[in-house]
DNA sequence: GGTTAATCCTTCGTATACGAACAATTAATA
DNA sequence: TATTAATTGTTCGTATACGAAGGATTAACC
Protein backbone atom coordinates (compact mmCIF):
# COMPACT_ATOMS: atom_id res chain seq x y z
CA UNK A 1 0.00 0.00 0.00
CA UNK A 2 1.17 3.34 -0.86
CA UNK A 3 2.39 5.14 2.66
CA UNK A 4 0.38 8.13 3.23
CA UNK A 5 1.92 11.34 3.41
CA UNK A 6 2.85 12.91 6.64
CA UNK A 7 1.60 16.79 6.00
CA UNK A 8 -1.54 15.58 3.96
CA UNK A 9 -4.52 16.67 6.54
CA UNK A 10 -5.82 14.51 8.72
CA UNK A 11 -9.10 12.98 7.93
CA UNK A 12 -10.98 10.41 9.87
CA UNK A 13 -13.24 9.62 6.78
CA UNK A 14 -10.31 8.96 4.68
CA UNK A 15 -8.38 7.00 7.24
CA UNK A 16 -11.36 4.54 8.08
CA UNK A 17 -12.40 4.52 4.05
CA UNK A 18 -8.83 4.15 2.78
CA UNK A 19 -8.47 1.11 6.24
CA UNK A 20 -11.73 -0.71 4.65
CA UNK A 21 -10.86 -0.25 1.34
CA UNK A 22 -7.84 -2.20 2.12
CA UNK A 23 -9.28 -4.48 4.72
CA UNK A 24 -12.50 -5.19 2.13
CA UNK A 25 -10.06 -5.46 -1.11
CA UNK A 26 -7.76 -8.73 1.16
CA UNK A 27 -11.48 -9.99 2.37
CA UNK A 28 -12.41 -9.90 -1.81
CA UNK A 29 -9.93 -11.99 -2.90
CA UNK A 30 -10.18 -14.68 -0.58
CA UNK A 31 -13.76 -14.85 -1.50
CA UNK A 32 -12.83 -15.00 -5.00
CA UNK A 33 -12.73 -18.78 -5.49
CA UNK A 34 -16.39 -19.16 -3.80
CA UNK A 35 -17.87 -16.39 -6.38
CA UNK A 36 -19.18 -14.56 -3.32
CA UNK A 37 -19.00 -11.13 -2.41
CA UNK A 38 -17.86 -9.88 0.62
CA UNK A 39 -21.50 -8.38 1.14
CA UNK A 40 -22.69 -11.59 0.43
CA UNK A 41 -20.79 -13.27 2.79
CA UNK A 42 -21.96 -11.28 5.16
CA UNK A 43 -25.66 -11.77 4.82
CA UNK A 44 -24.72 -16.00 4.94
CA UNK A 45 -22.88 -14.96 8.65
CA UNK A 46 -25.78 -12.97 9.61
CA UNK A 47 -28.43 -16.23 7.99
CA UNK A 48 -25.97 -18.54 10.47
CA UNK A 49 -26.31 -16.19 13.25
CA UNK A 50 -30.07 -16.19 13.20
CA UNK A 51 -32.03 -17.76 10.40
CA UNK A 52 -35.12 -17.09 8.96
CA UNK A 53 -34.88 -13.77 9.38
CA UNK A 54 -37.04 -10.93 7.03
CA UNK A 55 -34.76 -8.47 5.01
CA UNK A 56 -35.69 -5.69 7.43
CA UNK A 57 -34.45 -7.84 10.12
CA UNK A 58 -31.09 -8.91 8.47
CA UNK A 59 -31.04 -5.03 7.46
CA UNK A 60 -31.22 -4.02 10.77
CA UNK A 61 -28.80 -6.11 12.05
CA UNK A 62 -26.22 -5.47 9.29
CA UNK A 63 -26.55 -2.13 8.88
CA UNK A 64 -27.77 -2.16 5.26
CA UNK A 65 -30.11 -0.31 3.83
CA UNK A 66 -33.27 -2.26 2.17
CA UNK A 67 -32.76 -1.10 -1.04
CA UNK A 68 -28.95 -1.86 -1.34
CA UNK A 69 -30.26 -5.23 1.14
CA UNK A 70 -33.18 -5.85 -2.07
CA UNK A 71 -30.76 -6.48 -4.78
CA UNK A 72 -27.89 -8.48 -2.55
CA UNK A 73 -30.63 -10.86 -1.88
CA UNK A 74 -31.84 -11.36 -5.39
CA UNK A 75 -28.13 -12.08 -6.91
CA UNK A 76 -27.86 -14.37 -4.08
CA UNK A 77 -31.25 -16.52 -4.73
CA UNK A 78 -30.44 -16.19 -8.37
CA UNK A 79 -26.76 -17.57 -7.62
CA UNK A 80 -28.56 -20.16 -5.17
CA UNK A 81 -26.92 -19.00 -1.54
CA UNK A 82 -30.00 -18.25 0.00
CA UNK A 83 -33.45 -19.35 -0.26
CA UNK A 84 -36.51 -16.85 0.13
CA UNK A 85 -39.57 -18.34 1.76
CA UNK A 86 -43.06 -16.83 1.42
CA UNK A 87 -43.93 -15.67 5.29
CA UNK A 88 -47.48 -17.73 6.03
CA UNK A 89 -48.70 -15.05 8.11
CA UNK A 90 -47.67 -12.06 6.40
CA UNK A 91 -48.16 -11.74 2.48
CA UNK A 92 -45.45 -8.86 2.91
CA UNK A 93 -42.58 -11.05 4.74
CA UNK A 94 -40.45 -13.39 2.85
CA UNK A 95 -38.17 -15.05 5.40
CA UNK A 96 -34.75 -16.15 4.03
CA UNK A 97 -32.72 -18.68 4.65
CA UNK A 98 -28.84 -20.13 4.13
CA UNK A 99 -29.14 -22.57 0.84
CA UNK A 100 -27.70 -26.19 1.28
CA UNK A 101 -24.74 -24.82 -0.68
CA UNK A 102 -24.22 -22.94 1.92
CA UNK A 103 -24.62 -24.50 4.50
CA UNK A 104 -22.24 -27.17 3.34
CA UNK A 105 -19.56 -24.55 2.65
CA UNK A 106 -20.22 -22.83 6.06
CA UNK A 107 -17.40 -24.07 8.13
CA UNK A 108 -15.01 -23.22 5.41
CA UNK A 109 -16.63 -19.87 5.00
CA UNK A 110 -16.40 -18.85 8.60
CA UNK A 111 -12.86 -20.20 8.36
CA UNK A 112 -11.66 -17.04 5.12
CA UNK A 113 -13.09 -14.89 7.68
CA UNK A 114 -10.94 -15.52 10.46
CA UNK A 115 -7.80 -16.35 8.21
CA UNK A 116 -8.55 -12.33 6.82
CA UNK A 117 -8.84 -10.95 10.35
CA UNK A 118 -6.16 -12.59 11.18
CA UNK A 119 -3.88 -11.15 8.58
CA UNK A 120 -5.08 -7.84 8.99
CA UNK A 121 -4.31 -7.83 12.79
CA UNK A 122 -1.16 -8.95 12.42
CA UNK A 123 0.69 -6.27 12.50
CA UNK A 124 -0.57 -5.00 16.08
CA UNK A 125 -0.21 -6.41 19.13
CA UNK A 126 -2.74 -8.33 21.24
CA UNK A 127 -3.16 -5.10 23.24
CA UNK A 128 -3.55 -2.91 20.10
CA UNK A 129 -5.95 -5.43 18.15
CA UNK A 130 -8.34 -5.67 21.32
CA UNK A 131 -8.11 -1.79 22.03
CA UNK A 132 -8.66 -1.37 17.67
CA UNK A 133 -11.90 -3.16 17.88
CA UNK A 134 -13.22 -1.48 21.00
CA UNK A 135 -12.36 2.13 19.53
CA UNK A 136 -14.11 0.89 16.47
CA UNK A 137 -17.21 -0.16 18.09
CA UNK A 138 -17.75 2.77 20.35
CA UNK A 139 -17.27 4.70 17.12
CA UNK A 140 -19.86 2.93 15.61
CA UNK B 1 -26.69 4.28 15.87
CA UNK B 2 -27.92 0.66 16.16
CA UNK B 3 -25.74 -1.24 18.95
CA UNK B 4 -24.12 -4.00 17.73
CA UNK B 5 -24.84 -7.87 18.84
CA UNK B 6 -22.18 -9.14 21.69
CA UNK B 7 -22.11 -11.93 20.47
CA UNK B 8 -22.07 -11.76 16.42
CA UNK B 9 -18.78 -12.62 15.18
CA UNK B 10 -16.01 -10.21 15.22
CA UNK B 11 -15.10 -9.64 11.54
CA UNK B 12 -12.49 -6.08 11.15
CA UNK B 13 -13.99 -5.84 7.44
CA UNK B 14 -16.96 -5.15 9.21
CA UNK B 15 -16.14 -3.21 12.16
CA UNK B 16 -14.26 -1.14 9.62
CA UNK B 17 -17.07 -0.55 7.10
CA UNK B 18 -19.36 0.14 9.25
CA UNK B 19 -17.39 2.65 11.33
CA UNK B 20 -16.74 4.11 7.55
CA UNK B 21 -20.41 4.04 7.08
CA UNK B 22 -21.23 6.30 10.14
CA UNK B 23 -18.59 8.71 9.18
CA UNK B 24 -19.27 9.05 5.46
CA UNK B 25 -22.16 9.26 6.48
CA UNK B 26 -21.99 12.14 8.78
CA UNK B 27 -19.97 14.17 6.61
CA UNK B 28 -22.24 13.51 3.73
CA UNK B 29 -24.95 15.54 5.26
CA UNK B 30 -22.14 18.32 5.99
CA UNK B 31 -21.56 18.63 2.16
CA UNK B 32 -25.40 18.84 1.06
CA UNK B 33 -25.77 22.04 1.64
CA UNK B 34 -22.49 22.63 -0.84
CA UNK B 35 -23.73 20.12 -3.88
CA UNK B 36 -20.13 17.87 -3.08
CA UNK B 37 -19.98 14.89 -2.30
CA UNK B 38 -17.58 13.26 0.29
CA UNK B 39 -15.13 11.86 -2.65
CA UNK B 40 -15.60 15.27 -4.18
CA UNK B 41 -14.93 17.31 -0.95
CA UNK B 42 -11.32 14.53 -0.86
CA UNK B 43 -10.47 15.22 -4.45
CA UNK B 44 -10.55 19.21 -3.80
CA UNK B 45 -8.26 18.57 -0.55
CA UNK B 46 -6.42 16.58 -2.50
CA UNK B 47 -5.61 19.54 -5.54
CA UNK B 48 -5.44 22.27 -2.55
CA UNK B 49 -2.36 20.24 -1.19
CA UNK B 50 -1.09 19.79 -4.50
CA UNK B 51 -2.68 21.78 -7.50
CA UNK B 52 -1.92 20.74 -10.92
CA UNK B 53 -1.32 16.72 -10.70
CA UNK B 54 -2.16 14.32 -13.21
CA UNK B 55 -5.35 11.84 -12.21
CA UNK B 56 -2.96 9.29 -12.14
CA UNK B 57 -1.18 11.55 -9.48
CA UNK B 58 -4.85 12.51 -7.34
CA UNK B 59 -5.64 8.58 -7.64
CA UNK B 60 -1.74 7.48 -6.01
CA UNK B 61 -2.16 10.32 -3.36
CA UNK B 62 -5.48 9.26 -2.45
CA UNK B 63 -5.31 5.80 -3.13
CA UNK B 64 -8.28 5.88 -5.82
CA UNK B 65 -9.00 3.31 -8.74
CA UNK B 66 -8.77 5.25 -12.16
CA UNK B 67 -11.57 4.41 -13.50
CA UNK B 68 -13.17 5.64 -10.57
CA UNK B 69 -11.90 9.09 -10.17
CA UNK B 70 -12.47 9.52 -14.38
CA UNK B 71 -16.15 9.64 -13.52
CA UNK B 72 -15.86 11.42 -10.41
CA UNK B 73 -13.61 13.83 -12.15
CA UNK B 74 -15.97 14.17 -14.77
CA UNK B 75 -18.75 15.33 -12.67
CA UNK B 76 -16.50 17.77 -11.10
CA UNK B 77 -15.68 19.21 -14.34
CA UNK B 78 -19.53 19.43 -15.11
CA UNK B 79 -20.51 21.16 -12.10
CA UNK B 80 -17.65 23.38 -12.25
CA UNK B 81 -15.63 22.78 -9.13
CA UNK B 82 -12.09 22.01 -11.16
CA UNK B 83 -10.67 22.62 -14.06
CA UNK B 84 -8.60 20.22 -16.93
CA UNK B 85 -6.10 21.85 -18.64
CA UNK B 86 -4.51 19.87 -21.28
CA UNK B 87 -0.50 19.13 -20.80
CA UNK B 88 1.40 21.14 -23.01
CA UNK B 89 4.44 18.06 -23.48
CA UNK B 90 2.37 14.83 -23.07
CA UNK B 91 -0.57 14.94 -25.27
CA UNK B 92 -1.97 11.97 -22.87
CA UNK B 93 -1.82 13.92 -19.68
CA UNK B 94 -4.26 16.55 -18.45
CA UNK B 95 -3.48 18.62 -15.23
CA UNK B 96 -6.61 19.33 -12.82
CA UNK B 97 -7.02 22.46 -10.82
CA UNK B 98 -9.69 23.40 -8.91
CA UNK B 99 -11.38 26.58 -9.90
CA UNK B 100 -12.61 29.71 -8.97
CA UNK B 101 -15.60 28.73 -7.05
CA UNK B 102 -13.92 26.18 -5.53
CA UNK B 103 -11.42 28.11 -4.56
CA UNK B 104 -13.86 30.84 -2.97
CA UNK B 105 -15.54 27.99 -1.06
CA UNK B 106 -11.96 27.15 0.30
CA UNK B 107 -11.40 27.97 3.70
CA UNK B 108 -15.15 27.05 4.85
CA UNK B 109 -15.01 23.64 2.79
CA UNK B 110 -12.01 22.99 5.56
CA UNK B 111 -13.76 23.75 8.24
CA UNK B 112 -16.37 21.50 7.61
CA UNK B 113 -13.92 18.52 7.73
CA UNK B 114 -12.49 19.77 10.69
CA UNK B 115 -15.91 19.74 12.44
CA UNK B 116 -16.49 16.43 10.96
CA UNK B 117 -13.63 15.05 12.38
CA UNK B 118 -14.23 16.93 15.60
CA UNK B 119 -17.84 15.28 16.14
CA UNK B 120 -16.39 11.78 15.31
CA UNK B 121 -14.42 12.10 17.84
CA UNK B 122 -15.70 13.79 20.54
CA UNK B 123 -16.37 10.55 22.29
CA UNK B 124 -12.88 9.81 22.80
CA UNK B 125 -9.88 11.02 24.70
CA UNK B 126 -7.30 12.64 23.37
CA UNK B 127 -5.20 9.82 24.13
CA UNK B 128 -7.52 7.85 22.14
CA UNK B 129 -7.96 9.57 19.29
CA UNK B 130 -4.02 9.93 18.37
CA UNK B 131 -4.33 6.39 19.34
CA UNK B 132 -7.24 5.46 16.57
CA UNK B 133 -5.34 7.01 14.15
CA UNK B 134 -1.90 5.37 14.60
CA UNK B 135 -3.87 2.22 14.33
CA UNK B 136 -5.66 3.49 11.61
CA UNK B 137 -2.60 4.39 9.64
CA UNK B 138 -0.61 1.21 10.46
CA UNK B 139 -3.05 -0.40 8.95
CA UNK B 140 -3.59 0.86 5.42
C1' DG C 1 -66.16 -1.70 8.82
C1' DG C 2 -63.91 1.57 6.37
C1' DT C 3 -60.35 5.07 6.18
C1' DT C 4 -55.78 6.13 7.66
C1' DA C 5 -51.32 4.80 9.14
C1' DA C 6 -47.55 1.78 9.30
C1' DT C 7 -44.70 -1.91 7.42
C1' DC C 8 -42.30 -4.71 3.84
C1' DC C 9 -40.10 -4.85 -0.21
C1' DT C 10 -38.99 -3.23 -4.96
C1' DT C 11 -37.60 0.10 -8.33
C1' DC C 12 -35.30 4.26 -9.89
C1' DG C 13 -31.62 7.66 -10.02
C1' DT C 14 -27.05 8.92 -8.86
C1' DA C 15 -22.38 8.05 -7.05
C1' DT C 16 -18.82 5.32 -5.81
C1' DA C 17 -15.65 0.95 -6.43
C1' DC C 18 -12.77 -1.87 -9.28
C1' DG C 19 -11.24 -5.47 -12.80
C1' DA C 20 -10.72 -5.68 -17.65
C1' DA C 21 -10.25 -4.13 -22.21
C1' DC C 22 -9.02 -0.23 -25.25
C1' DA C 23 -7.39 3.93 -27.95
C1' DA C 24 -3.99 7.40 -27.94
C1' DT C 25 0.39 8.70 -26.97
C1' DT C 26 5.12 8.46 -25.49
C1' DA C 27 9.32 5.86 -24.14
C1' DA C 28 12.65 2.18 -24.77
C1' DT C 29 15.31 -0.56 -27.45
C1' DA C 30 17.05 -3.55 -30.79
C1' DT D 1 14.00 3.85 -37.19
C1' DA D 2 10.83 0.25 -36.77
C1' DT D 3 8.91 -2.32 -33.22
C1' DT D 4 7.68 -3.23 -28.76
C1' DA D 5 6.62 -1.75 -24.17
C1' DA D 6 4.75 1.37 -20.93
C1' DT D 7 1.66 5.07 -19.56
C1' DT D 8 -2.67 7.92 -19.47
C1' DG D 9 -7.23 8.17 -19.44
C1' DT D 10 -11.91 6.27 -20.95
C1' DT D 11 -15.50 2.87 -21.24
C1' DC D 12 -17.91 -1.33 -19.86
C1' DG D 13 -19.78 -4.65 -16.63
C1' DT D 14 -21.02 -5.79 -12.07
C1' DA D 15 -21.76 -4.75 -7.13
C1' DT D 16 -22.52 -1.91 -3.50
C1' DA D 17 -24.72 2.45 -1.19
C1' DC D 18 -28.68 5.22 -0.21
C1' DG D 19 -32.55 8.78 -0.75
C1' DA D 20 -37.03 8.82 -2.63
C1' DA D 21 -41.14 7.10 -4.47
C1' DG D 22 -44.42 3.42 -5.14
C1' DG D 23 -47.27 -1.04 -4.75
C1' DA D 24 -48.96 -4.56 -1.72
C1' DT D 25 -50.37 -5.81 2.64
C1' DT D 26 -51.47 -5.49 7.45
C1' DA D 27 -52.52 -2.83 11.64
C1' DA D 28 -54.96 0.93 14.13
C1' DC D 29 -58.64 3.33 15.28
C1' DC D 30 -62.69 6.19 15.01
Amino acid sequence: MTKLPEDLPECMVFLLGKAYQKAHGDFKNRLKAYSLTNMQHLVLEGLWYQEGMTAAEIGKLLILDKATLSGVLDRMTETGWIVKKQDPGDGRVQRIYPSEKANQLKSRLIEERKKANKLILKKFTLEEQLLLKRLLRDLI
